[in-house]
DNA sequence: ATAAACCCTCTAGTCACTAGAGCTTCAAGT
DNA sequence: ACTTGAAGCTCTAGTGACTAGAGGGTTTAT
């Protein structure tokens, strides 16, 4: 059985995130020593390691309950999964066209500055522009 | 002048949002009427559309602090503005390339999915995966 | 004069943690 | 068995950039 430190260095996470993901039930609650101190087991590594992966990859909390709880249904269909999966795609594949036309912007904005003064600044010119 | 809710559709933001710069010391308190609303002249609907434009960049309310008050000294040197600027800049790319690759691992687990159950299913077993 | 639309302050909630205070328990060494 | 120091415990509050709602007051148009 693994100490709530052991175990936040097994799954690479941080010990008070632990207790957050308990807090919220993301991860059930495990048994105590008889000081209350949290006790786990190779379950735990698992679901924690699940959870930062899915984390990593951008995966709400909310998103992550659900495909744990379909990981621990082996049998049933994945269907499910393959939604999440796909509306999350989705939305970094918009973000990445978002930032990228971001970047597009504040480049020419720093391409076009040559220095000086702020009342020649393109920069600060580009910022004050109001959209079309 | 104008009103809260005025400012608001001429700057695009929503008028909680004033609100909260006003509190945050990003925007000046305005003048108020007799009956303390709220009423702003013309260089408030400029710094609110510099700030918006500056949010939609995706400036931290921090720099956009430091980028209105060189703004407002359009005779100083524009360094400062073009640092902010850079280290968003960086900022950006690196996030772009993260995404990517989160956005390729994503489409990999996607890909190698072919329905069925969960126990076959390569999105469950990807995010179960611990990394190397 | 009245009614609708707008405005006010204040508190609390969002998300996913993070930080810190003040205390208790555990494990290892002697 | 005892000590010591690391690690654990709970609880509260803070982060960023807003957003939502309660319970009122003001302005404006008719």
């Amino acid at each position: 059985m693994l100490s709530i430190g052991a175990l936040a260095k097994e799954a690479g996470v941080k010990v008070p995130t632990i207790r957050y993901y308990e807090q919220i039930g993301l991860l059930e609650a495990p048994p105590r020593t008889d000081g209350q101190q949290r006790r786990y087991g190779a379950e735990a590594v698992r679901q924690l390691n699940f959870i930062r992966h899915s984390r990593e990859l951008g995966f709400e909390i909310d998103d992550i309950r659900e495909l744990l709880s379909l990981s621990a249904q082996p049998s049933g269909p994945c269907e499910n999964a393959d939604k999440i999966a796909a509306r999350h795609l989705d939305a970094v594949d918009l973000r990445i066209r978002q930032l990228t036309l971001l970047r597009n912007e504040l480049k020419r904005m720093l391409d076009e500055c040559h220095g000086g003064c702020v009342a020649e600044c393109r920069v600060i010119d580009s910022l004050s522009a109001r959209p079309d």
